[in-house]
DNA sequence: ACCTGAACACCGTTCAAGT
DNA sequence: ACCTGAACACCGTTCAAGT
């Protein structure tokens, strides 16, 4: 059997999605492929190195938005980071395993920061605001993939008398809407953002 | 040798510090509590268990704050939080690992919705603001102690050309101050939160 | 250049048997 | 009640040897 690197990375991709992260490991992979356990390293030189190559694969095309106002802007790129980690089985995950230096989170990292510049922002707070929206959509992501197994563990262990304000809104989390969720606290980011814009630098 | 519930927790707690998560097995525990293998499975029946069981140990008293005005309760939960998480290696990391309805993560829970509810905020807002709260400190946290490896690659990965915006930004990702990096992150959470408090419901 | 075969040094978990 | 000893079914990684 002869692979090369885009095929290994592309089965990878599909065993997470079958598998889980938890249960990705490289001998499944090689198995998957069709090949002996020690192959997959000459393409990749580490488990860790072909979770980064996922990781950047997730997020093709999310820097890729058009000229917007830039709070539309930072809100859009939000959007389609959440939508690219979502797009695979504990996308949000393998992405937070990793977090930074490859090509296409670069190319976000780069658009969410000049988004912000343009806003009138100074670059140290761009690049904290910056990270406080992708903290955002991260966190939000993995929760959202994960909850399945929540809700019935929540509400046996809360506590009414304890704990009278969770459960007054116990409804709401782990929320039933996490789209709604999302929005929820990507639209109260930037209205924080919105006021340490410097006055005379409208957006619309 | 004869260990209790008690000391498999410390133990593994120190063990912690000492390897950091990933290097912490179930394994080396046993030899630490100088026992055989199984030993540990007869006082928590899983590694999950375990690390769930750390994590809350490691929020012990995070939610006994006094009273304060919503948004100053808010902010000292987060910060309180943060505090906790960081004082064990890894600490945000196994938090993350977990999520929620252990004891002290159910205080927390419920202090952080009660202020909320106490500004006015409708169950669901409180609900969706109080995980937005926490999405920041945990992410934050998690990234303040990975921080170590993160510099020098981010450096040589980002072309001036290719990346402009990230690259005029550069001296503060990942910051050098991730206690002022927090706080900035923090205050513009609340500063949205206050946006959507009603009118008549000032707190100070 | 790229893969096989086989090994090394680990894992989490279970469970009969002991005390 | 609580631990030992030993096993089961896995891991990631390396590397001489083959082609």
């Amino acid at each position: 059997m002869r692979i090369n690197r885009d095929q290994v990375l592309a089965a990878a991709l599909d065993l997470l999605d079958e598998a889980g992260l938890d249960q990705l490991s490289m001998r499944r992979l090689a198995t998957a492929l069709g090949v002996q356990n020690g192959a997959t390293y000459w393409h990749f030189r580490s488990k860790q190195a072909l979770l980064e190559a996922m990781a950047d694969e997730l997020l093709a095309g999310v820097a890729d938005v058009g000229e917007l106002p830039w709070d539309a802007r930072v809100t859009e790129l939000a959007a389609r980071l959440r939508r690219a980690l979502l797009a695979r089985r504990d996308g949000a995950r393998v992405f937070s395993g990793v977090f930074f230096p490859l090509p296409n989170a670069l190319a976000y990292g780069n658009a969410l920061i000049g988004a912000l510049l343009e806003a009138g922002l100074s670059p140290k707070d761009a690049a904290w605001s910056a990270d406080t929206v992708t903290y955002h959509v991260v966190a939000h992501t993995i929760e959202e993939q994960l909850a399945p197994e929540a809700p019935d563990r929540l509400n046996a262990a809360v506590d009414p008398l304890r704990h009278p304000h969770l459960h007054a809104a116990l409804a709401h989390v782990p929320s039933p809407h996490p789209e709604e969720h999302f929005w929820h606290g990507l639209r109260l980011i930037v209205a924080g953002i919105r006021t340490e814009v410097p006055v005379g630098k409208p957006d619309h």
